[in-house]
DNA sequence: AGGCTCGGAGTGCTTCCGGT
DNA sequence: ACCGGAAGCACTCCGAGCCT
């Protein structure tokens, strides 16, 4: 079986389950996320392939992040989540690696991502709602450039970048080598 | 109860655009 | 020139409401 496949798989269908727990018809999404609902019926028929911008527009007009959307598409039985059973999506655009390190099922609101950005890469993600979220960003090898609003920062191996996500933010590998990070994404508590 | 109309939801087809 | 992602338009399907 291809796991590549799989995950895609699951990813479509938790796009769909997801939508439909928020009872948002295609039209409703497309206006909130900005994609067209012809694109999101296609992606969650598998009849098309997402790139890493348009899942992340997706899940910003489905109210989770795209770790969240992951955590959710792992098998929930594994607790101890070994390196071979983690999920791996790459990004058919950019080759941008994504691997969901956080076991699902777990409870927990943390979850952290393992991420390459192959050399000249850009990765970008619209705001999040406001406090929902917040990040840190540690980097592992290589060098990223990370934006958000007007901050713009240079994150190499051992810096560790914390931020909130209600502002549009862009991962950029500037350099001639992958990039390595991790991002910890914590669910704020509601108050 | 059965038939008709209308509107919303989802899909198919075509076109455009950017990258290779 | 070719390919794949994305969007727009038009079509079909289906359920609700209305009329006879």
């Amino acid at each position: 079986m291809n796991e590549t496949d799989n995950i895609e798989d699951r990813i479509a269908a938790r796009l769909k389950a997801r939508r439909e727990e928020l009872a948002l018809s295609l039209a409703d999404l497309a206006e909130r996320s900005a994609v067209s609902k012809a694109m999101i019926s296609r992606i969650e028929r598998r009849e098309a392939s997402p790139t890493a911008a348009l899942l992340g527009r997706l899940c910003a007009g489905l109210d989770i992040t795209l770790s969240g959307l992951m955590a959710a598409v792992e098998d929930k039985s594994l607790v101890l989540l070994t390196a071979a059973a983690q999920p791996v999506w790459r990004d058919p655009e950019t080759g941008f690696e994504r691997r969901a390190v956080t076991p699902a099922g777990t409870g927990s609101s943390v979850e952290i991502v393992q991420a390459t950005l192959p050399p000249g890469a850009r990765i970008s993600y619209p705001a999040l709602p406001s406090g929902a979220y917040d990040q840190h960003i540690l980097g592992v090898s290589g060098v990223l450039r990370f934006s958000s609003g007007d901050d713009h920062f240079s994150i190499a191996a051992g810096d560790c970048l914390h931020c909130a996500l209600d502002q549009p933010h862009v991962f950029t590998n500037q350099t001639g080598e992958p990039c390595r990070y991790l991002v910890i994404i914590a669910r704020r508590k509601a108050r």
